[in-house]
RNA sequence: GGCCCCAUCGUCUAGCCUGGUCUAGGACACCUCCCUUUCACGGAGGUAACGAGGGUUCGAAUCCCUCUGGGGUCACCA
């Protein structure tokens, strides 16, 4: 590949889930190398044998398709549409299924005397640590020596491992970084980090290099918690004989209030609302006494998602959405994610905001790459994507709510008919942020006639006139019952029809104005003072259903005082 | 703590490289008013930033230094 045609990675560990950071470093990666006719690969770094790597180990594969980032080599994947992507010519695209090569490369280093076996055991490690911290020096490995024929065999006749070392020596290493600059690391700062663990597998460091080589990755944008271990990947290279690719590293994206926004944040919020409630045993329904006691013991513990969930309902906390699918979840549109996405880091100038995937692809360029950590800004997404809603075609948005039901909200397919659902669409669409909210805000679609609840606020009592002098004419209470009759008696149940006979009414007994008869008999059928418009609502309802509420709002409102 | 990096409205950012056109532009949020059968949408206005201090210069948001603040990293994790 030359310098016209890069090849762009993204390598994150095995994970199912897909957080916004690594969307966005995988979006940019991508954006580069396809506005540039190269190539973009995944690799799955999935080196760390502690960590289980079944199969939902590449579930965040379907977020990246999701987004719309499709990978030209790297694990297999079969898109919801039939398409596939994956494979090619430099596999296998995971890392542990590659130990063979690094071997190769690590005994090269060993055989050139450039890498050498370390038998060094953790307490020893452990103990060299604490006497540079007592010191109150930075701790730097380095080569203790030779170690004789007699030790090496007395050290594997104990069952001791080795690690490979590389022999770094101490230079000054100049990083050279296309966002963030070129910075000097003085000479000592890297010391003899270890390139094979005990268990033989390479370290990331290692893996990686070795990797970016041989897969001819020319261009490398990665978190900016990897602009230091730079330094040690270039050492490597100079010692391996490699090519160097150019380096980018991307500021991290924080929480609002200005902490690193985290896979565990989701906990946190529910940490703190049980702290707060002072709970001690988990809410009925939502986890086991098992998963509780280890979730409570142990802040590194993450709940999985269902049951994060179900806790979050039970203790009405609004989780954060940290992963792309928590988004998705939430109703929120993938190309509207991937420009507000684009928008924390990058911009494109001269006022322009409101981008596709393909204009970003032709624009994105290194240099324009923000060097500050970006504060991820929900309110903005949502402000996103609300206009993308609002500008949506009509039946776009129908289809989208529907895939989106499909996947979320199964029980509103189940419950309204084809007609209804398409009403609910129309009426929701221009008062939707999310293709969630149609579902999310109008519960009351789904409850039993004799379950609904009607919600006593303040709105709902004004509304009904409850406690309003009696001078002050007819309440919203006496319309409702009024208007009980008038529906009743009315030839069709269609917006038009029951508009028109709201409206005699309104004239002959509310002075026009149809607001006091609305809103009671919305408080009825939905249960409150927000639904969609009320002719609407009440076509969704159904007469029969309609009639049944207003009868059981007229009881519960009448014994209100 | 050592090493490295960074610094424009509350937030995301434009401008900085190639000093003057910047009494610093846009967007989201916020405030006011209008529209309105709820919620939301929409329309019209408005508040709001160059972290501090020194230089260089006729002139600095733009160049240099110091300070302050923030971030990253110091694993047999990636």
């Amino acid at each position: 590949m030359t310098a016209t045609h890069p090849v762009t990675r993204f390598a994150p560990s095995p994970s199912g889930h897909l957080h916004v950071g690594g969307a966005r470093t995988a979006l940019f990666s991508w954006a580069f190398a396809k506005g540039r006719g190269g190539k973009f690969i995944i690799r799955i770094e999935d080196t760390d044998q502690k960590r289980s790597s079944d199969a939902a180990s590449v579930g965040f594969l379907k977020d990246l398709e999701w987004l719309g980032i499709r990978w030209d080599e790297g694990p297999e994947y079969t898109a919801p549409d039939g398409s596939r992507v994956g494979g090619g010519p430099n596999g296998s695209y995971f890392q542990s299924e590659r130990l063979e090569i690094y071997n190769r490369y690590c005994q090269k280093l060993i055989d050139e005397g450039k890498a050498y076996e370390a038998w060094d055991s953790a307490e020893e490690l452990e103990a060299m640590r604490k006497e540079a911290t007592a010191q109150k020096v930075a701790f730097r490995y380095r080569f203790r020596g030779p170690v004789s024929a007699e030790d090496r065999a007395r050290f594997i006749a104990e069952g001791r491992q080795a690690v490979v070392r590389f022999r770094s020596g101490e230079v000054a290493v100049t990083i050279k970084d296309e966002v963030l600059g070129d910075a000097t690391l003085p000479a000592g700062e890297v010391d003899d980090f270890v390139i094979r663990k005990k268990d033989g597998f390479p370290t990331y460091h290692f893996a990686v290099v070795v990797d970016d080589e041989l897969m001819g990755v020319t261009h490398v944008l990665r978190a900016q918690e990897h602009f230091t271990n730079t330094a040690k990947h270039m050492l490597l290279q100079d010692a391996l004989g490699f090519r160097r690719p150019v380096y980018g590293h991307l500021s991290i994206i924080k929480n609002p209030d200005d902490s690193k926004m985290s896979k565990r944040d989701k906990d946190k919020v529910l940490r703190k609302a049980v702290k707060e409630k002072g709970l001690a045993t988990p809410p009925a329904g939502t986890v086991t006494a098992e998963e509780w006691a280890r979730w409570i013991g142990d802040d590194n513990v993450q709940l999985d998602l269902e049951g994060a969930i179900r806790l979050a309902e039970a203790l009405k906390v609004q989780l954060p959405e940290i992963n792309v699918d928590d988004f998705r979840r939430s109703g929120y549109l993938p190309e509207v994610l991937c420009n507000f996405l684009a928008l924390n880091g990058w911009s494109p100038g001269h006022d322009i905001e409101k981008f596709d995937n393909e204009f970003l692809k032709e624009r994105f360029g290194l240099d324009r790459v923000m060097k500050t950590p970006a504060k991820f800004d929900r309110v903005k997404l949502l402000a996103f994507n609300t206009d993308a809603i609002t500008g949506m075609k009509p039946e776009d948005f129908a289809r989208r709510c529907r895939e989106h039901a499909r996947q979320f909200r199964a029980d509103f397919l189940a419950r309204l008919d084809d007609a209804r659902f398409a009403l609910l669409m129309t009426a929701c669409q221009e008062r939707s942020k999310t293709l969630d909210d149609p579902f999310k805000s109008n519960g009351f679609l789904l409850v039993a006639d004799g379950a609904l609840a009607f919600s006593d606020d303040k709105n709902v009592r004004k509304a009904l006139g409850i406690g309003a002098a009696p001078e002050a004419g007819p309440t919203g209470l006496a319309h409702l019952r009024a208007m009980r009759g008038v529906l009743a008696g009315i030839s069709e149940w269609t917006q038009a029809a029951l508009e028109a006979a709201a409206t005699d009414y309104s004239n002959a007994h509310a002075g026009g104005k149809i607001g006091a008869l609305a809103q009671p008999l919305r408080i009825a059928v939905s249960g409150s003072t927000v639904s969609p418009p009320i002719w609407d609502t009440l076509v969704l309802v159904g007469r029969e259903s309609a009639l049944a509420r207003i009868d059981r709002c007229v009881a519960w409102a009448s014994e209100l005082r």
